[in-house]
DNA sequence: AAAAAAT
């Protein structure tokens, strides 16, 4: 029964839509596109195994679009837009571009839609909906903060989606997810899309969706067949800061993400990089809202060469043509380091997956080969660190350089503890200054890039406080937050 | 272990 479908025209797809799409492009559907389009047009449940980059997203904006067009009015009243497909996403980032997407392809039909998300002002949000949107696009926490202002009501979603499912349940959204769920009539429609599928994943969706089918663009966990990988060994984490700029300039690459594992890394990566003449802006969860959006942005338009970022980009991001992803620090989880790299190589296009790993990261790897199946080159990279002079001081200027409105790293320590004691353990994780001599050390060996490293002890009172947000005072502030496993959360119960 | 997400 499944036809071939070439075109899109073949879809059936009602003319605003069609037009729409026709007027950006498009005219053959992707695989998932071809696959996906049908099905929830029939009004099945879908389970859709696909990164972003696939086309997912017009995989199910499209179909959702036809299927409210026949009610779609023109009327004033915000009373006859009631919200009618609901589509959630674990970032901020991810959302806003889904509901430009819906919102292109919905320009030539009465259909509207809003997006809401967290770290911006409510009140334009508020307006919006209040227009009446028939889509609503957002995150979990400012989408129920919606509903409990009553500016949002979910009773009459036809049409749930789930994006990113995998990341969602890792950020521990599920608790959110099934208030939202509760929210939303018992006979609907459901979609939910996953780059990774973990048992969680399946009970999640076992829990939810019903009778669904599946589609199924790329193998599963698998990494794109169109984007090279290597990994580079280099000694030290200051090696790794000179090594990218030294693989974007040797590989020529027009456009990069670089993804660190923490937030101050990524900082301090893209301040060391605009250092060395590359033009780099660093995008994290202590940026603010605006800052994110306004250096995706510049980005997206071609002025920031270099993207530092931690994994709040790592997934879902859909950045036209980029042709290089590298990977400062390995990803903890493997599962991170197929959505990292899946930026790169979309839609077909050809891409390049760099890593870099000091010798502690090398273990990673392994993981990582084992989920993708396959074997990822292992070179090693020379690179010559920052010219400092032998036994320089680290520049406390350091300090100072860093950009207004960045947080300064905390500096909290271990109380009880000899400054003997606790000085090694701070530098581990601070850019590799040592105190004890390198193993093998180059001539830079006192070399650190941690700007508190000779900080002078600053205030007894520190260590006379109780430690903040200790385990007492966590629990109590700020949403909770459960990591017992899916099954528990679901109370066991199966579809 | 880290990051993200409502305030």
């Amino acid at each position: 029964m499944t036809t071939e479908i070439k075109a899109f025209a073949d879809f059936g797809l009602a003319e605003p839509i069609l037009r729409a799409v026709t007027e950006m492009g498009y005219t053959e559907p992707t695989p998932i596109q071809a696959q996906a389009i049908p099905l929830v047009l029939q009004g099945r449940d879908v389970m859709g195994a696909a990164q972003t980059g696939t086309g997912k997203t017009a995989g199910f904006a499209l179909p959702i679009l036809q299927l409210l067009l026949p009610k779609a009015s023109s009327s004033a009243s915000p009373l006859r837009h009631p919200v009618r497909a609901l589509i959630i996403a674990p970032t901020r980032e991810l959302a806003d571009q889904i509901h430009v997407n819906v919102a292109a392809y919905a320009k030539h039909s009465q259909l509207r839609s809003a997006v809401v998300f967290g770290g911006v002002d409510i009140k334009p949000q508020i307006a919006a909906v209040r227009q009446g949107v028939e889509v609503l696009v957002g995150t979990p926490g400012r989408l129920l903060d919606h509903v409990e202002q009553k500016t949002v009501n979910l009773s009459q979603v036809e049409i749930f989606v789930m994006d990113e499912a995998d990341r969602m349940l890792d950020m521990g959204f599920l608790p959110d997810i099934q208030r939202i769920i509760n929210l939303l009539p018992k006979k609907r429609q459901n979609l939910m899309f996953s780059a990774t599928f973990s048992g969680d994943i399946r009970k999640l969706a076992e829990s939810f969706l019903q009778n669904p089918v599946s589609v199924e663009v790329a193998r599963r966990n698998a990494t794109a067949e169109n984007v090279e990988q290597k990994a580079y060994k280099v000694d030290s984490t200051e090696a790794k800061r000179a090594a990218v700029a030294k693989l974007v300039r040797d590989n020529g690459l027009s456009q990069v993400i670089v993804f660190s594992n923490t937030k101050i890394g990524a900082g301090r990566l893209a301040r060391q990089l605009v250092q060395d003449g590359l033009n780099a802006a660093a995008i994290h969860g202590d940026k603010s809202q605006q800052e994110r959006l306004a250096t995706l942005d510049s980005f997206k338009r071609g002025e920031i060469v270099v993207l530092v970022a931690t994994d709040v980009a790592a997934r879902g991001l859909d950045i036209a043509e980029l042709p290089a992803v590298i990977n400062y620090d390995l990803p903890y989880s493997p599962e991170d380091y197929v959505h990292r790299i899946g930026r790169t190589g979309r839609a077909g296009a050809s891409g390049i997956a760099l890593s870099l790993m000091t010798p502690a990261e090398e273990r990673y790897l392994a993981e990582i080969e084992k989920l993708i199946k396959r074997q990822i080159p292992v070179e090693s990279l020379a690179v010559v660190t920052p010219p400092r002079e032998r036994g320089a001081r680290p520049e406390r200027s350091e300090r100072s350089e860093r950009p207004r409105g960045e947080r300064p790293e905390r500096t909290e320590r271990p109380r009880g503890e000899s400054e003997e004691a606790r000085a090694p353990r701070r530098t581990e994780d601070r850019g590799g200054a040592r105190r004890t001599p390198r193993p093998s050390g180059p001539p830079l060996a006192g070399y650190s890039n941690d700007p508190f490293f000779f900080k002078p002890y600053e205030s007894p009172e520190d260590e006379k406080q109780p430690a903040e947000g200790d385990a007492a005072a966590a629990p109590a502030s700020g949403r909770k937050r459960s990591s017992r496993p899916v099954a528990a959360l679901l109370g066991g119960k199966k579809g």
